[in-house]
DNA sequence: CTCAAAGTACTATGGCTGTCAAACTATGAT
DNA sequence: ATCATAGTTTGACAGCCATAGTACTTTGAG
């Protein structure tokens, strides 16, 4: 059983520690701007097996690490399960207006619409 | 001498071409951010070999294509000169806010002090 | 105690990519 | 014509990284 002070930690890092390049080499791979998508359309926290992630889980292992370490999301236990919390706040106050940014953009190929040419 | 119809031409793609994996592929390396930073800061537009890169002139032909192919930048011959352009109106409609956030980013001097891996 | 569930650690691998050097092209100036 | 300037192309290489498989650990339930 597990309490507020679960000593099965995880590496975080602080909000300040933050690094542009972190972020960008975190949020670059599809897979986990899928994971950070599903956090921020839930709205709560999620465990790391109940994500809809096409990868084993060793690799899914992974890629939550890489998130963790770059200071996008927070992970903490309960029971077997290692939930997962999109650092929200953190993340606006070093790199404001950049996670909405990249969840907005849309993910699926464009489709040709042969539309005028706007140029510049 | 060419002008504003010079064949030199460049494989640009429509904005509407333009994809988030690819935008975040290009805009993931410090070197292009650098570039897409002066470009930024100018206003006007630079000659490749204007910019302030401290890498060698292939692997700079090789990110200036990268950032062309993405619908980042747009390029054109001015002589022997090859003029980049930032595409902000193509950028903006497609990704809003996406280049203001990353541009904003503070990009750490790379500092490597030792101090993060290892952990368990 | 025993077992299943949830993740992690470790290892290997294949592919991609950033890097440079060298040879080449194209343009403009002398 | 000759030369210098600006950038490209090709080839090679090193390093990183996403991926998966297997073994292992921890936890909670029966």
């Amino acid at each position: 059983m597990q309490t507020a002070t679960d000593e099965r930690v995880t590496d975080h890092i602080e909000a300040d520690e933050i690094t542009a390049q972190g972020l960008l080499d975190a949020l670059v791979d599809p897979v986990r701007r899928s994971i950070v998508r599903q956090l921020s359309a839930s709205g709560s926290d999620i465990a790391c097996g109940h994500f809809d992630i096409n990868v084993s889980r060793s690799t899914g292992t992974h890629h939550f690490k890489v998130l963790r370490q770059a200071g996008v999301i927070r992970q903490y236990y309960v029971g077997t399960s290692k939930m997962n919390t999109l650092r929200r706040t953190d993340l606006e106050s070093v790199a404001p207006g950049l996670i909405d940014a990249i969840l907005a953009l849309p993910e699926t190929a464009r489709r040709h619409t042969a539309a005028a040419p706007g140029r510049r």
